[in-house]
DNA sequence: AAAAACACTGACATCGTTGTCAGGTTACCA
DNA sequence: TGGTAACCTGACAACGATGTCAGTGTTTTT
């Protein structure tokens, strides 16, 4: 094997550019009392042969180790991808790299392979996705290291870290109101497990964009989910075989509504002509469905950005601190009838 | 803020076990040459003060990073999450991390950044994946560096580096000739862009199943997509408005195939009752389809921990050159009719 | 005019680990 | 018994950056 090449060090840019390894250090540092004709000098030096800074010997002289962490428990999902091209494409921008650190719950071993992670590589700070952000462990590890961190759509603990988020009552508000709007009066409700304030919030948005209009929803039209796809079939089954039946169904999240679709056809109905079926989440497959799904779209990307942008934040400024709404969309497709005009 | 909390470091471990820093080096990272009663004595100091090694200074010092880097160009394709999920389990248990590095083409400096990226961080190796492994300038920068990788699924070069793959010829075969058992003589065949060899590989691999059985595709019945769904749905509406229909569609991946069963449910007909239709790859929505679509499934997270595997193997070892083909599975689901008994 | 403050630069130690090498045992062979 | 190998260990110098501090000019203040 030929010998790995090499890159210029410090030392060669400093002697390139006739100063000290520090001056240079200062320079690509941005410190300041550097002549401006000498960060000319040594500019044009790491320009001319291509200097990298070794992020290891940055690392362990200073105090930060340009590495920040995303820990995730289901790197594969949609989600998860989004989260981490937005935090990807910010931390390159800030000049940081993002190490994927995966959790898996299940795992004996889990708190200690974290904490080895984060002390090995000396992360500046870690990011946190849900329903991760929520585990009482995962917090204590963090907190018992003394590590920063910005958490996505927490459930609890406002105070406990700042975070991105969205207003997710005020966004299945207004997709009820869309509904409203169209003529929908009798709709159903699909719910997520009681477990995730999402469903709560999302439940409630709902409710009270109902209550806005003087309506209130019907009780036995009110089911349980899951947030996964099968559990919206039976949710949707329950929902068509009662006395009368809604004309709209709004699901807590897409794959439920999928589920409701595919349950709605079998019995014969067609969405959205015998019945509109809306989501939460805007999933990839809410555009290749037939109809397409009508949902709401978070802004996950911008998401994970932001998050990045609060970590790297100075401890102590307050305006990383507390949460930070980000805001979501609603997306027209075509599985909404119109049944009066808005 | 309060200081951040330190880990044990090797002198310490020393100290306590009474043993030079070397030695403790040795102990972990499994040298020959200690005495089996100092290893004992170390590794439970090393236990006791829950020493981790400063992954900066084991990189500053020695010759490996332990961190490789993924290069993605769409990280939240469930695809790229898969191969990541594979390649951090597998990185884990080797001792190293992973670094996602992602690549916009179309950015301008988008070599230099991620040359900037491997050198700051002495990366110890990189794996790629398609359609990246085929991009000329992406290899060209890392043959520069002369840096080990690793290909994913790559279309050509097949000596330029290692790289894990199925045999998607024998794929297709085996999917067209599923088809054909039961009964379905009258295939259509939706391809992807030529400069794929996935799309012509699996072309290669349906045309071979119908020779073996002495049939020959019909001309008018293979028709060009480019693997994405409007494609899909365009090349059934051809497919299904020419003289005679097929009674199956082979679409050379899933997201034709879905807008396949879109534009066939659109002019009535029903799948799989009028028509059957299959993929190619498994997509995340194939199995909350309605039908559930009949697919190929790689081995992804096999593919990312195997890549690991070829890249952490010292280099010259024969075992790890050239081709390595893993095991890809036919999923069954309700998206083809039985015309025939098997 | 002296003192003080500011602006700029480099020498040197340091971060935590591993590579090199020299040296000290013990075991084996002639 | 002496010589050579194999086995085991630690001193010391890297690795490539930054923090600290001292030192030299230059301006501003008193």
């Amino acid at each position: 094997m030929t010998e790995r090449t090499k890159g210029a060090s410090i030392k060669d840019v400093a002697e390139y550019a006739g100063v000290s390894p520090k001056t240079v250090s200062r320079v690509h540092n941005g410190e300041r009392w550097v002549r401006e004709e000498v960060r000319e000098k040594v500019l044009a030096a790491i320009k001319a042969l291509n200097y990298r800074p070794n992020a290891a010997a940055r690392s362990l002289s200073g105090s930060r180790s340009y590495l920040l962490g995303l820990v995730l428990d289901n790197p594969s999902s949609h989600y998860a991808g989004d989260v981490q091209l937005g935090a990807l494409k910010r931390a390159r921008l800030r000049g940081c790299h993002l190490v994927v650190e995966p959790v898996d719950i299940k795992a004996v071993n889990w708190t200690t392979e974290l904490t080895a992670s984060i002390t090995a590589l000396r992360l500046d700070g870690v990011l946190l996705t849900p329903p991760l952000c929520d585990n009482a462990e995962v917090l204590k590890v963090l907190d018992d290291l003394d590590i920063p961190y910005v958490r996505i759509s927490p459930d609890r603990d406002p105070e406990r870290s700042p975070y991105v988020h969205i207003d997710e009552r005020a966004a299945a508000h207004e997709m009820t109101t869309y509904l409203l709007d169209r003529g929908h009066t009798d709709i159903g409700f699909i719910r997520g497990q009681a477990t995730h304030s999402s469903a709560r919030l999302r439940f409630e948005g709902f409710r009270d964009a109902l209550a806005e209009r003087g309506l209130a929803p019907r009780e036995d039209w009110i089911v349980d989910g899951n947030f996964q796809f099968p559990s919206g079939q039976d949710a949707a089954r329950t929902l068509l075989s009662g006395e009368g039946r809604p004309t709209a169904i709004f699901a807590a999240n897409d794959a439920m509504a999928f589920g409701a679709i595919v349950a709605a056809s079998k019995q014969g109905l067609s969405v959205p002509g015998d019945l509109s079926v809306v989501g939460f989440d805007d999933a990839p497959a809410a555009q290749i469905y037939s109809p397409g799904l009508t949902t709401i779209r978070q802004p996950v990307i911008e998401m994970g950005a932001m998050a990045v942008d609060l970590l790297l934040t100075p401890p102590g400024d307050e305006a990383a601190s507390g949460g930070h709404c980000l805001a979501h969309g609603l997306v027209e497709r075509d599985s909404v009838a119109v049944l009066a005009n808005p």
